[in-house]
DNA sequence: TGTTTCAGTCAACACGTGTGCACTGAAAGT
DNA sequence: ACTTTCAGTGCACACGTGTTGACTGAAACA
């Protein structure tokens, strides 16, 4: 028998998922109806309102979700990557696996980075700020980059996120072929990674033509 | 007086133009309804159709003229970057102006990159995989990269093309703000972009550590 | 046991939506 | 001058929308 706060964050928990569902079907957030949602969960439109305000605050909730997520995404790619080489292979490998098992918070992600309300953006950049600093911190601890200062480890590290993160939809986009198609794209996340990385090593030994 | 052909042109330029302003106003392209459109450009809803089956047709078009502005762009900054030293810069200055003068249009690019239909989000990267390949052969043109390999060369050009891409939202975002912002935003893309230019030569002739 | 709390229901509203159809009037073609 | 073309109009329809208020009944509490 489940307690009368277990029935509602069931409920909550269905009206993000039908949310996040719908996304994945191919509806962008920004026009997905209350309604819609209310009815994909099961639930009578107005009972929405005993949850969240409005469907950005839905949205907001999902972002904050999304956030845990990528901390225990970050935590599994540390363990994973005690052994040292291959990192970058191993760490990009783990990603892709994620976000091709949450294909619904990544469709979602990549709408709101562009199009969703500003509140909404805001929230998703601050997340990706943060795993972008934890980046930077991790490659921090790595002897290479001993001699890299701390802005341009920063700068690096955005820049790698960035770039990674734009190529998310393409991923999304293919993701019901076959499985060389995802070698290809993580073979070539790796070394567009590593010329990222050298090229900062590189930049702080000796500082020459640009 | 204008003929009847030019005055079709000039209500079709009129309903796109009320679409990107509404873009530009913070609505999401799609969530924006063809009567809104419509009402905009001082028109009856009902005339829309004699200009576009429907509002993802419309959108196709903005990204067909998306697309003639890039060109128009790199043409001009390649007559700028005649003079070697500090190319980068100056072609990064170039986009961060081309892109404030033209803010409707790349709202309208951040939006559809990941929230648009698919046959918008096909055409767009199109577009963008067209300019990468156009930024691959100018790089190619330059001496310090002779000894790179091609297909390096493409993914370094794509690379820089998305996380470029990716940041334009945060350019739209403070373009209200001071210039110094602005200024900001470009030597921190400079800077990065050095990273993986520097990257590809230093891996190109002698490649080491991963 | 009796009372309160509150997630979910039901009915209703005013409004915006896409689209079909018949119409108008001026430019283009004869 | 007479006819055709066709961009733009006006009206109408069926439908989905967000939000309201009053209601229900089981869990939580006293």
């Amino acid at each position: 028998m489940l307690s009368r706060e277990d029935k509602k964050n069931q409920t909550r928990k269905a009206l993000m998922n039908a949310a996040l569902q719908l996304v994945e079907q191919g509806q962008n957030f920004s026009s997905i109806s209350l309604r819609e949602v209310a009815k994909n969960a099961g639930v009578v439109p107005t009972s929405f309102y005993r949850h969240f305000r409005d469907m950005e605050e839905l949205g907001l909730n999902i972002v904050d979700d999304i956030g845990l997520m990528l901390r225990k995404l970050l935590r599994a790619a540390r363990q994973n990557a005690a052994a040292q080489p291959g990192v970058v292979l191993r760490s990009m490998t783990l990603l892709v696996e994620f976000v091709c098992a949450h294909r619904g918070y990544f469709w979602f992600l990549c709408q709101v980075k562009g199009g969703g309300t500003p509140a909404l953006r805001r929230a998703l950049r601050n997340e990706l700020q943060h795993f972008a600093q934890e980046l930077a911190g991790d490659l921090r601890l790595m002897p290479a980059f001993a001699q890299v200062n701390s802005t341009d480890l920063d700068l690096a590290a955005r820049f790698i996120v960035s770039a990674v993160f734009d190529t998310t939809i393409d991923l999304l986009d293919q993701i019901d072929s076959l499985a060389e198609a995802r070698d290809l794209y993580i073979a070539q996340r790796v070394r567009q990674i590593s010329f990222v990385l050298t090229g900062t090593q590189t930049l702080a030994q000796g500082p020459n033509k640009a």
